[in-house]
RNA sequence: GCACCUAUAGCUCAGCAGGAUAGAGCGACGGUUUCCUAAACCGCAGGCCGGGGGUUCGAAUCCCUCUAGGUGCACCA
């Protein structure tokens, strides 16, 4: 039962709105006295050419104290509803119970094929923190999406085309370290590409065997064909590593390669529509109309461009998998060229050119100068993931020395550590990164969640066998009510986080789950309770973790069952 | 120069399809352990919501403008 909903109906038949409407309108006051659910009177006083106060006053007489609610009251314009407790805490409680990890799912996204594009990495090159946070972020999304019914398509865009890979092979036939290529192949790739440009601008004719290399790459030459899908090979050998310890896999790793003899259609598409413009010898489309610059098709050389495969790609895309929304996970600094490219896809009078959406996102900073200066001014994500878990590792040593399966914990509660700090704010916001903040393991953090829950299992553990038959009546406190509530509202906060492409939103809500339980844990005995009492807040543990795991789980945050 | 993003407590941030007394966490200070994991809990302090205009019964929230910072603006991706 939605008592939300329930709510609604009754104003509904009281007012002249729809109920949809009144479901929009429907608030949570601001503090847990005035009531559990508002409903604000103001854009009625328009219409029925009354004082808010007054309307909100004529209805409190009207509701009737029933099941679901026990009782309605005018406050300043609001109609505040304060639910029936016993009922609604009965309900939930059971609801999430029942459901337990499918609690809070849905099917607002039943039948609708959603593209998540994320991570995105480019081959050959290292992955680092910033594709972290972008794996990271799109994983999350993808993971919320489909707890909300969508059918969704993970989607590695890998940049694994374009000129480097010839400047790559240049460097390769010149400087390669053979067993270093096999030891660390990233490091060793990514060495060489920085002495191709040092040594290219020494040497400009170094450029031209580039070009030539990555022609006969065009051209499938057989030798240097054999090469690109061993850098690939090896590169992605080495990111399935980072993959892997943040449980993320992919339904296609389609990247710029795969669209590469796909670009031909795209171009005559845009010759037929006449969009294509020359501009200072290259093929152009204007983009005036949108107050934004032209995006370029074909180079001088009559060579494509990246935004030439992302035409095709989205294109491809539509025709594979008919999506209902295309999602791209990209940095925000690149909203220019999804802008244009979207604005492009308009013109060309493909309609769905609306359901493709950039979700940008800030960039990854150091305060600390020692791990940004390790290695240039790139920072690896591994090395970023191992220092987590070792650091993490030293905590446990240090405040549960006796703990079993201390590796795995380290991992677990190291890797919530990371991924809270990257998920914890809004998208757009700059991750500013110091280990002090990412291993502070107080308050709003991923181990705090984390713990509350492993105190959850320690007592259920002690309890041994749990009667599913406890009467949840006895959970009557103010502390158990207002933890059920937070727990009711765990669907409304999924469903906030699709809407806005933000996983903070379910991530603080947990959070907020977590901070009531302890609370809670602090002021009441449990295992010490009369039996009654007990065995009800046994059940609302037991509701608890299942909440926490499948929220923390939604972000791809695992939780241990000891800390 | 143009476009986009950001500006709220000492720090990091919520709140912004206008609405009730602007909230968290960290840090600071002071407490809680014969009791289920103190990685916890409780209390206290801390604010011209970047500045200035406007719209409105009502603005942190919408509009304009200014300032500061960030990002991007064709032959890389």
């Amino acid at each position: 039962m939605d008592f939300k909903a329930e709510i609604a109906k009754k104003i509904s038949g009281l007012v002249d709105i729809e109920l949809d409407k009144v479901m929009e309108l429907i608030e949570i006051p601001p503090q847990t006295n005035m009531g559990d659910y508002a409903f604000p009177c103001f854009q009625l006083a328009r219409v029925m050419r009354k004082s808010p106060n007054m309307i909100a006053s004529e209805l409190s007489g009207k509701v009737m104290a029933d099941s679901i609610v026990e009782k309605a009251e005018a406050v300043g314009g609001y109609l505040n509803f304060f639910v029936n407790r016993k009922e609604y805490i009965k309900h939930t409680v059971r609801e999430v119970l029942e459901k337990g990890e499918k609690f809070g799912s849905s099917e607002d996204g039943k039948d609708k094929n959603v593209i998540v594009e994320f991570s995105s990495v480019n081959v050959a090159k290292p992955f680092h923190v910033g594709h972290l946070f972008n794996t990271v972020l799109g994983s999350a999304l993808e993971r919320i999406y489909k707890h909300s019914g969508y059918n969704t398509i993970k989607i590695n865009h890998l940049g694994d085309w374009g000129t480097q890979f010839g400047k790559l092979i240049s460097a390769y036939k010149r400087w390669i370290n053979e067993e270093a290529l096999e030891q660390e192949p990233i490091s060793e790739l990514f060495r060489i590409y920085v002495k191709f440009h040092e040594e290219a601008e020494r040497d400009p004719a170094l450029e031209d065997e580039a070009r030539a290399y990555f022609k006969k790459l065009e051209e499938e030459d057989s030798e240097v064909t054999a090469l690109w899908q061993r850098f690939k090979d090896l590169s992605l050998r080495e990111f399935s590593r980072i993959y892997e310890a943040l449980n993320v896999e992919f339904d296609s790793y389609a990247g710029e390669s795969f669209y590469s003899d796909k670009m031909d259609e795209v171009v005559q598409m845009l010759r037929e529509k006449k969009l294509l413009k020359d501009s200072n010898g290259a093929k152009i489309v204007d983009l005036e109309q949108f107050n934004i610059p032209p995006i370029m098709i074909l180079k001088c050389d009559g060579a494509t461009i990246y935004a030439t495969r992302d035409l095709a790609a989205a294109i491809y895309r539509k025709r594979t998998y008919d999506f209902y929304k295309n999602i791209y996970v990209v940095g925000g600094t690149q909203s220019l060229h999804f802008n244009q490219i979207f604005s492009t896809l308009g013109l060309m009078g493909f309609e769905w050119s609306k359901d493709c959406v950039h979700i940008g996102h800030g960039l990854v900073k150091f305060a600390d100068k020692k791990l940004s200066t390790r290695k240039g001014d790139v920072v690896f994500a591994m090395d970023v993931i191992h220092e987590a878990i070792n650091k993490t590792m030293e905590i446990i040593e240090n405040k549960n020395p006796n703990l079993d399966n201390k590796e795995e914990v380290a991992r677990k509660v190291g890797m919530g550590a990371l991924l809270y700090t990257f998920l914890r704010n809004n998208r757009e916001k700059d991750v500013v990164f110091t280990w002090e903040d990412a291993l502070n393991f107080d308050g709003d953090s991923g181990p705090y969640v984390q713990y509350t829950y492993v105190r959850g299992r320690s007592i259920l553990k002690k309890a041994g066998n749990i009667s599913d038959a406890a009467d949840l009546s006895y959970l009557s406190t103010e502390d158990e009510f207002q933890l059920v509530k937070l727990l009711g509202a765990f669907k409304d906060s999924i469903r906030e986080a699709v809407e806005r492409y933000e996983p903070f939103v379910v991530i603080r809500h947990v959070t907020e789950i977590a901070k009531a339980y302890n609370k809670f844990y602090n002021t009441h005995p449990i295992l010490n309770a009369e039996d009654n009492v007990k065995n009800a807040r046994l059940q609302l543990t037991k509701a608890v973790g299942t909440v926490i795991k499948t929220g923390l789980g939604l972000v791809g945050i695992e939780t241990p069952e000891n800390m």
